[in-house]
DNA sequence: GAATCATTTCCATAATTCTAGAAATATGGA
DNA sequence: TCCATATTTCTAGAATTATGGAAATGATTC
């Protein structure tokens, strides 16, 4: 049973500002389209639209983050998403800033759309 | 019951951008701690520990990006969360960067921290 | 070991964001 | 009205982030 690793505040700070960037946001959504297959940088390029070398910033920034993760195959360079990082992620906005303090009703809260009843 | 609006790839990157700053993270958090409560200006910043200039700066932020709304209350002005933001924001990262395509099996599987079986 | 393909690194520039003091604005009370 | 308090706006400088062409690196094939 896998554990959720939730980030420190700087990690989650981290991690927030590697997907609040269009292109980095619309790489990040087309790997996780993609699942554990990734795409090869190049590919990745020609969905989103940007030079390559743009493209190489971005995706140093996301794999910084620990949001994608790269394996060499042949001449490419493949990226697959981490979603690790990503529950790790929701995991620390559900319990830090989706309701206040312990009572852990944050999910159920989530769940159920809900204000108190 | 209340729907949740999820924000178009704009809003969203809007809404992650203004949680990616360690000072405003702090800020949100503080004002999720206090729930409907909220906190004058002033009590902020002495919380967080910034200066009022730019907390000032980081509120205009964070209201912007619609995750806090604020009041007047005598001399001060009183800042709230806004939860439904941050519904909309969990619900678009669960849609679009949780797991791949349609699968509305997002949820489910952050639920059961998990991998497919 | 040249030629080619895939990608990154380097670099300069542009753009954006952050910081915080000082001045301005708004409210409430003596 | 004058004063104190609370907060914002203005401003300028510092810091960070983004952009994209050109050169460099790595891998494959012949």
């Amino acid at each position: 049973m896998e554990m959720i690793n939730t980030p420190s505040p700087d990690a989650a700070v981290e991690i927030l500002a590697a997907l609040a960037q269009s292109s980095r946001l619309a790489v990040f959504r087309e790997l996780v389209s993609v699942g554990s297959t990734g795409l090869a940088a190049g590919a990745i390029a020609k969905r989103v639209g940007v030079p390559t070398s743009s493209l190489s910033f971005h995706l140093t920034n996301l794999k910084q983050a620990g949001l994608v993760a790269e394996r060499r195959e042949g001449r490419s360079i493949i990226y697959t998403v981490r979603f690790e990082t990503m529950r790790g992620l929701m995991a620390y906005l559900l319990e830090n800033c989706c309701a206040e303090e312990g009572s852990g009703a944050a999910i159920a809260s989530f769940i159920n759309e809900g204000e108190r009843a």
